[in-house]
DNA sequence: TAAGATGATTAGGCTATACTAATTCGATAA
DNA sequence: TTATCGAATTAGTATAGCCTAATCATCTTA
């Protein structure tokens, strides 16, 4: 059919959303998100990542520079942000009136946020008295796409006890984004600081709810940068 | 790939859920589903639908008839009624836990029916407190795949004054098919019986919620499978 | 019983998405 | 400053859907 007489606007499909949300996650800070993080993020193989990315830097929704990486468009960011809303409104209304605890959730959002409509999602929100953070602390972004900067902190200083959450990585290298991701410190991996040697010395922390320890020397708990997640785990409550 | 190394039995894709879905429907009492019949409910064209036909009967779902249709085989069946119980018991749900009014839950149904996980379902269930009957009173399959089937009447039949839902259309003949289609007379329609003439003359129907009358003929009316509605429109309540 | 009508199928293409293998770019290190 | 290596891209292929146009089968009717 001639290209012209097709819809200008289409729905995005599911695997739209899905690279647009995971570009928002990592070039987070105005950052470029790497060929090959979206790849393994997404767990598909990098050439379906570089085709993906022409179709849509070609509808606008990101911007390419060859062999550096991508940026979402304000248009781009504006639908990665509606992907997240629903993620977060959907996994707090499975917790909240569906018993689902939080190891399940995530997985079940994951598909319906694909699905549910607009006024589904604003049901939901309604029903949950309209909340301004997940069950994690994380911010939801607002229906009309805006969404509160969390403040940072490198592991490298946070104070001992705190209990934090992973948010973003602060290397594109690839060795060191594949002993993290090994160490299971990936964005969003809540933890606490458990201890810290003197003298510039490693940080231990403990995974939640696991409690499994790791070991992070200095030069690379000053890469990893984290959010301090208030103790009751619902934000919504105490802010 | 080698085609002997992929999954054996990979999930059903939306599509295929979809087709399943409506052979199920049209092929109701151990007759055909038609081609044209289903191309025409899924708004696709026929050559899409003598397609995937092909591909559901190379994987065991249907068997086909060539030039005369289509029945689901027990694995077929399963599949459908699953999706019967996800779409009734979501529409259930959206209803009764999040306002939806009797017009938008369909569509909304419609797209998640695909997206939840069993485990939604059931906990949705369980919400509701295993109900056996949908709003419009259409048995809900178990989750085992068993449903109760419904007695019919012919509308011809049918005394005044009764709620009825319009269930199964007998006949493949594409004029009359398209005609009542036209009048609003297809599968899932509510409507009461307001007068017969007598020395079987026509049927005077009166569509709900809108009102809107229908006159058929004695011959039409003969091939209309209704179901009495229980006068609540809540068939869980009433049993 | 043969011709037409109608519905089903095949033929041939298109798009979105994925893959592997081959190539090219760019940064690092000698 | 160049050789090398890893990451990114291109080339070429596959699959699941969809489409239109062309053909084929079946049923009805003259």
């Amino acid at each position: 059919m001639n290209a012209l007489l097709r819809d200008a606007n289409p729905p995005l499909t599911r695997s739209v959303e899905d690279y647009l949300k995971v570009i928002y996650h990592l070039s987070n800070q105005g950052g470029f998100a790497a060929t090959s993080d979206i790849a393994a993020m997404l767990d598909v193989a990098p050439p379906s990542v570089s085709g993906m990315v022409k179709r849509l830097s070609e509808t606008g929704l990101i911007e390419h520079v060859p062999y550096r990486g991508v940026q979402l468009t304000a248009q781009g960011r504006r639908a990665a942000l509606r992907m997240i809303r629903r993620h977060r409104i959907l996994e707090l209304y499975l917790t909240q009136h569906l018993g689902y605890d939080w190891g399940g959730v995530h997985a079940e959002a994951e598909q319906l946020e694909h699905a549910v409509s607009d006024e589904l999602v604003e049901r939901m929100a309604s029903a949950l008295g309209h909340p301004l953070y997940d069950p994690h602390g994380d911010p939801i972004p607002t229906a009309a796409g805006e969404i509160e900067e969390a403040e940072l902190v490198s592991l490298a200083d946070a104070p001992v006890g705190l209990k934090l959450e992973l948010r973003q990585v602060g290397t594109q290298d690839s060795a060191r984004l594949h002993y993290l991701a090994g160490q299971g410190l990936t964005p969003g991996v809540l933890l606490t600081v458990s201890e810290r040697q003197p003298f510039n010395g490693p940080t231990t922390v403990a995974l939640v709810p696991s409690g499994d320890p790791r070991v992070v020397g200095r030069e690379l708990a000053q890469l990893l940068w984290c959010r301090e997640v208030p103790v009751d785990g619902y934000g919504a409550a105490a802010r």
